[in-house]
DNA sequence: GATGAATGAGACTTCATTCAT
DNA sequence: GATGAATGAAGTCTCATTCAT
């Protein structure tokens, strides 16, 4: 009930501290819930994140900027295929663990520029390792690299329909990787 | 006995055949929706179909039964890799190809017994081929047979997300499917 | 609280005699100002009126029937120029004494076809009685058909900015009419 | 004697200019807006003009005084019957190429004093000029003086009424203006 | 004086479901 | 059994206005 302009900072912080408590507990995103949530005005909520979709990816953000990061170390990593093998862990155990995550990459269209920047990113890294991996020697040519995100989305999806409880889901996540990595291995 | 049944068939058929051309439209199903397209009023479409999912489900059921079909056949295939191969692609293909029936393998529970019964006879016939495979020495013993549905599943997302035009999907899934498999095999 | 097959069209009654009272009091139309007046479910007045528009053409049928009505008879009038200045005094009239009638008069487009076939109707009729004054001799060739619905409502206006009272308005309309017409008569 | 005063005063210079616009373009005014658009706190906008209708009035003003102006010249001519009738033109090409000019002017009530000045003027000078030319036996006596501005104000609505076009619209006020000053005249 | 974030009432609209005929 | 009008909760979003800084 009492907000400054330094409380814009504040406010902002909240919502989207409220919208993952509502993405990690499963529930819709609702501009109007994450209001109420907050105690903040709907109008509020409406003039940080015009829509859903810009929420949810700012919700998504620090994690794609994690993964950016681990990527452009992994782009260092001597052993080709191990980098790319972790790599491609880090984007499937994230989005196991962040159903926002999870959305966003899956999404074909951004709400903000910050997120298809980040994808672009994402997929760009992908891109160099599995190449590095090819020309190594250490990957078949099978998968082209435009693959590897939705492949990615594809497993994390795959745990979400196998069980229920989060708990159970890393595991799988694991076995699915584990797999499909052995069958990229050359 | 009345001539009623048969109407009621009529429109039943009727019903369904609208639901499954607006799902392979894209478009939501809306019970409502599904009166105004098949001429019919809503209550009759709730006598039939109680539910959005019931009615879903019934799109997806001759699906279904075609794979189970198809399951039995291959339960009797001698080359137990070949068998399981092949099944697991049929499984795929089906998904990539029917958004109805892609729905209803991922989603958890079922509004029709016959659903429930079908998905477990899809199921149990994975456990069987994955079983000889695996006894055969022509599996890996890291998949559990649980693990499969949900990885055919996660192979069609991925298509969906991979790309928006239907055409392009099948490929990708194969793409996806012949690594996984690869991976999967001794 | 007792809806039926057959009141369906009380309903719809109900609903635009709550318009026209809204109307007459000068309130804007809201649609959900209306369901709560008419003591009806919001979706029930959507039901019959989609738009705003819709409901506030309804509302004004009944006048521009009457008036088309009204005109057809005086092409049968052997003055043409009284049956055009009677004619218009009647377009103004019930434009004056109807804001309904005076907002979609002068509405460019409509929401119902049957609107835009009385409106057309009315322009015709016009445009006929026009033609005959002006070929009697009677009437000056100045204005253009198209002149006489756009300023009836100009006239209705101009008494909307008069007064307030809807009692000063009619004599005010038939001054400014007659003075129009004197202007138009050859 | 601050600096102060200066940047008030460029500020509403810059409000009104963006209100012109907005106006100009058929913009429904919008203090949010306009802010926006100037490039100032929605607050600043808000202590120059309390509401929309000042902002509007202040906007149009400029014209107020230019046709006051005027009309004060026309009460020199010695022609009665040009005087008025020149008067009249301009009041409808003002409202006719001014949509804020024709809202104040067809608006009951005012939100500055100035305003209601200058209107009271503008319906002073044509009182003097139609009495002028009634006394001269050139207008017929039918009208009364606070007819006037009405009827400006309802030819002005007419050539909205009759095209969408802006520059369409002056020819049409002239004939619709000339008919009716043919029927004034005596 | 200027700023602009916050507010929240209130308008709009959709849709799953019921139930009288 | 079939019908489809009615319902109204619930979600969406806008915008005039206030007020702490």
């Amino acid at each position: 009930m009492t907000p400054q302009r330094k409380d814009a900072a504040r406010n902002s912080d909240r919502i989207v501290a409220v919208a993952r408590e509502l993405v990690d507990e499963g529930t819709p995103l609702q501009l109007n819930d994450v209001a109420r949530r907050a105690e903040l005005g709907v109008g509020t909520v409406y003039r940080h994140f015009p829509t859903t979709e810009a929420l949810l990816e700012t919700v998504a953000t620090p994690r794609l900027e994690t993964i950016a990061t681990h990527g452009h170390h992994a782009l260092e990593d001597d052993d080709a295929w191990r980098a790319l093998a972790g790599y491609l862990t880090l984007l499937v155990e994230a989005q196991v663990s962040d159903p926002a995550l999870a959305k966003v990459s899956a999404h074909g269209s951004d709400a903000l520029p910050r997120t298809t920047e980040l994808k672009q990113r994402i997929l760009d890294i992908g891109t160099q390792l599995l190449a590095r991996a090819r020309d190594t020697g250490a990957a078949r040519p099978d998968l082209a690299d435009t693959d590897l995100v939705p492949l990615m989305c594809g497993i994390a999806y795959a745990t979400y329909v196998h069980s229920d409880t989060p708990t159970d889901r890393l595991p799988a996540a694991r076995r699915y990787l584990d797999t499909l990595l052995r069958g990229l291995h050359a």
